[in-house]
DNA sequence: ATCAGTATTGCGAACGTTCGCCCGAACGTT
DNA sequence: AACGTTCGGGCGAACGTTCGCAATACTGAT
């Protein structure tokens, strides 16, 4: 039971063992008698190619790197999740594996898991995650030249593999929706400042507005981390303004926080959807079974971890890439809580 | 930049490569100087060692193998995402990576894949998770000796490593709160027969009712998938029972079906909480914040998988083990819908 | 009968480590 | 002055593949 190696077969088989190499990997030219007594005596003895002899010959490894990022806050985020699902089912396809690393909270020790990992020759690529505006790991990524592609863009000036999905066209497509509702006083409640992403769906928000003609109020905008509780505070204050600057519609960043803003609207006797609009980010699983059902912004998930697939194979087996960004569009999803 | 190996180091601290092996891996007796000399050489070459030859030579690989199902609904399972988080944590700790498969639907299939990567010492051992009676994978591993734990058990009758949380007394403690509460007709919305979690908590539910001296009766058991939909049926034809028979309170066997049940009753114009009691199971990131807040039973899934690694890593390292089979307690959370 | 040409298979080498054993020199001991 | 001991380090071998080229046998044509 314990290992069978090439040698064992081509005893079995009267061959030297490089032949069977040669028929195992299907490029050979022998009888098809010998042929398949070899097949046959490899089936019987049970023999799997050892990976590692293998990688250290052919000097690969069949490995992609993805590390997976906690916040802090133990928040579970079941996008990524859904991501990594379908980022792994296109990988195996292509006959490569996938490693799930965990990368610790602070950004410098970030890089150094992806310079072990790589000069290690452990895995032959990465697949990023939740990148920001300056983000380390992508300029080192960029500058060893090492293949990568990611979910999110960086800064416009580096040249690398990403795939996105519009944000600024995201928002901006939710506020149409408000507006056609008849809301004209919108409020946002949205991360702190320095995030890439925030950062192009508040301008989404900013171009929904100004095509309206409606001037922008800085009070209709509050920030927070991605919580529940920023959702439910954010909600009171806007609800706090004076009648007249008052927000009869609140849009969220995220799913997250859109259901604090649901619970809040609640305790302040407001009916979510009659009385005030809410609308969210994200379409989590669970939003369509909220009370009420939360309108939110899908994205296409599994077509944003195909493509990022597609990218980084392309760079591993050096084919030309066509397009380097890919921008994918979201959808609006119109559920009961934007409805009057 | 392309790759220095341990006759490059050799090379420039002038002794043989073998010793640059020894060094570097702690275990010579060479002078101070000299060894001074060689970390600093495999410093500023950058020297890194390769895994593969290294792996080929130690016949080890150092890679943990966690297959991931998905449900053909394609509903996402944040607890196991939590739970696999954790894992990778401890195994990095340990030295391990961890490699993420994708399982199929088909149970055949299953096997092939832990059959192929551990043939292929690609893998050292197993994270089983999802397991069931007579689960196909479980009897293949033992059968074939090969290093694995699993978070749940599977029969009685067989011998592995195995963590599982108490889902028996999880059900009984969530009954035996509905009983304080004054309830005396209890419904339990649960999976289709033939799940193994699903009757220990089942078991739970009856343990509870019979120490009360109550008698079950069959018509308060609804069964379904794992669907909001299942809840939200299962809670109406409940509701539909004559007056002297009708629960008031439903347990539902998990969050997803707990969510469909507290619409429901909403929607048969029942204020969960007051009106009928409403429990769950898992205790979701979400349901905290559902409406109103479900009473659910949190399971430790972090200290699951903490012991599972364990035991696994006890396992590879032919280290004794003291208890195969790991049986922790679930905490019931109680919160709004399940208070009058 | 000789020769080129092709079909089949063998062989040496290399991928980059780790591991056990050997060897020379320096050391102190009888 | 001869003899074990220890220290510092070298050397051969092996882990299980893949790959290019060499070698043999067999075919048909001249």
């Amino acid at each position: 039971m314990s290992k069978v190696t090439l040698k064992d077969v081509a005893a079995a088989s009267g061959v030297s063992y490089q032949t069977v190499s040669k028929v195992l990997n299907k490029q050979a030219t022998v009888s098809p008698e010998t042929e398949e007594r070899i097949w046959e005596a490899a089936r019987q003895l049970h023999y799997r190619p050892n990976v590692s002899a293998r990688n250290l010959r052919t000097q690969s490894s069949n490995l992609i790197g993805y590390a997976w990022q906690r916040a802090a806050d133990e928040s579970p985020r079941p996008i990524l999740d859904q991501f990594l699902y379908n980022a792994v089912l296109r990988f195996e396809q292509a006959g490569y594996h996938v490693l799930t690393l965990l990368t610790g909270a602070t950004e410098e020790m970030d890089v150094t898991i992806y310079r072990e990992l790589y000069g290690r020759r452990q895995v032959e690529g990465f697949i990023l995650a939740d990148t920001n505006h300056d983000d380390p790991r992508i300029a080192y990524l960029i500058e060893q030249n090492i293949p990568f592609a990611s979910f999110g863009r960086a800064n416009d000036a580096w040249d690398f593999c990403w795939v996105d999905v519009d944000g600024r066209h995201g928002m901006r497509i939710v506020v149409e929706h408000l507006l056609a509702q008849g809301h004209r006083r919108i409020g946002l409640i949205t991360w702190p400042e320095g995030s890439e992403a925030g950062a192009h769906r508040e301008a989404g928000y900013e171009d929904g507005l100004a095509a309206a003609g409606i001037a922008l109020n800085p009070q209709w905008i509050v920030r927070g981390e991605n919580t529940v509780q920023t959702g439910a505070e954010g909600t009171t204050r806007l609800l706090d303004l004076p009648a007249g600057e008052r927000p009869t519609a609140v849009m969220c960043i995220s799913d997250f926080i859109a259901i604090g803003a649901l619970n809040a609207a609640r305790a302040a006797g407001l009916q979510p959807g009659p009385d005030i609009a809410i609308t969210g980010y994200d379409d989590l699983p669970m939003s369509q079974f909220f009370h009420p059902p939360l309108t939110t912004v899908h994205q296409p998930i599994a077509e944003v971890s195909l493509q990022l697939a597609e990218l980084l194979l392309q760079q591993i087996n050096n084919k030309p890439i066509a397009k380097k960004g890919i921008l994918l569009n979201p959808r609006l999803v119109v559920r009961e809580s934007s409805m009057r």
